[in-house]
DNA sequence: AAGCTGTTGAGAACGACGTCTCATTCTCAG
DNA sequence: CTGAGAATGAGACGTCGTTCTCAACAGCTT
């Protein structure tokens, strides 16, 4: 999915404030209560835990809501999802870069990390027996500052 | 459970051809044709894959009886646990040595890799923000020979 | 060979996760 | 301000991977 058609000259007074939600995607104060709840997060949310920040932010949020706007932010390029072995899939807001996430073996929350790529030499490479790589997942684990001081 | 009173000189005549089975883990068929199905795939197999696999070799398999031996062979030390990303459980024989998989975007097997590990150089490091590394997760996408050629 | 007991197959049951329905509410262009 | 239709909340429902139940079976020891 490319860029997609921007800049046709279609001026529609984009309204302050406003993201850069598709058409006719309202803004709705539960939408805005899940972004500000992915944005202000350490690292990817599961469904549940965007239910939890957003419901503090917005009162009486509901999961249906919760499952339906990821997965429209998502298709809206607003969101990623992010998978990790063995757990529900997560989601963190779009255009952070390449980077990869850390997982408490303790409180197991899951962090972002700004560490340099060390897997990026092997990008294009196809390696002996024939694969051809494309792409790839790492998830570092181990202990978050909290737990490693607490 | 600990690992038991193992060592109290309790000789009891290990036959020949027997894996290092837990004394009371009869040899059956059933759990052979298992073994035999995860050593000779070419990567970790779902429970699904394994019933496949060895009810080919061992004719009217059930899926019951794929999940209890799994679940008591990793118990038993003979074959460990594989999670990837946003896929089910996945197991394969246990003493292969540290290494990674390799996904195919195309058939969607998952194979094993003799490639040397690129992030070793982040074990027991702690890294900026005080992420002590003590594991990692490195999955790599692509295509696999196969879909590569054909 | 015989018996003890671990093991099996089939299907029901389960739990976690996610989707759907529908009456009601809310956003926003006109 | 008002209407059209997107969005919501609550809970029923569906899906999928996994576990349980139980009568029958089959390793293994004696």
């Amino acid at each position: 999915m490319p860029g997609g058609a921007r800049g046709t000259a279609q001026p529609k007074q984009a309204r302050a404030g406003r993201g850069r939600l598709p058409p006719d995607m309202r803004r709705t104060s539960q939408r805005r209560a899940i972004l500000q709840a992915l944005d202000e997060a350490p690292g990817p949310l599961t469904p549940h835990q965007v239910l939890e920040r957003a419901g503090a932010i917005q009162d009486g949020l509901g999961l249906a809501t919760v499952y339906r706007n990821l997965a429209a932010l998502e298709e809206a390029g607003e969101i990623v999802a992010v998978h990790l072995p063995n757990e529900t899939r997560r989601y963190e807001p779009a255009g952070r870069g390449h980077h990869h996430h850390f997982r408490c073996d303790r409180c197991e929350g899951v962090f972002e990390l700004a560490t340099t790529c060390p897997v990026a030499v092997l990008e294009g490479v196809t390696l002996p027996g024939g694969f051809e790589v494309r792409g790839h997942a790492l998830t570092l684990y181990g202990l978050c500052p909290d737990c490693r001081s607490g």
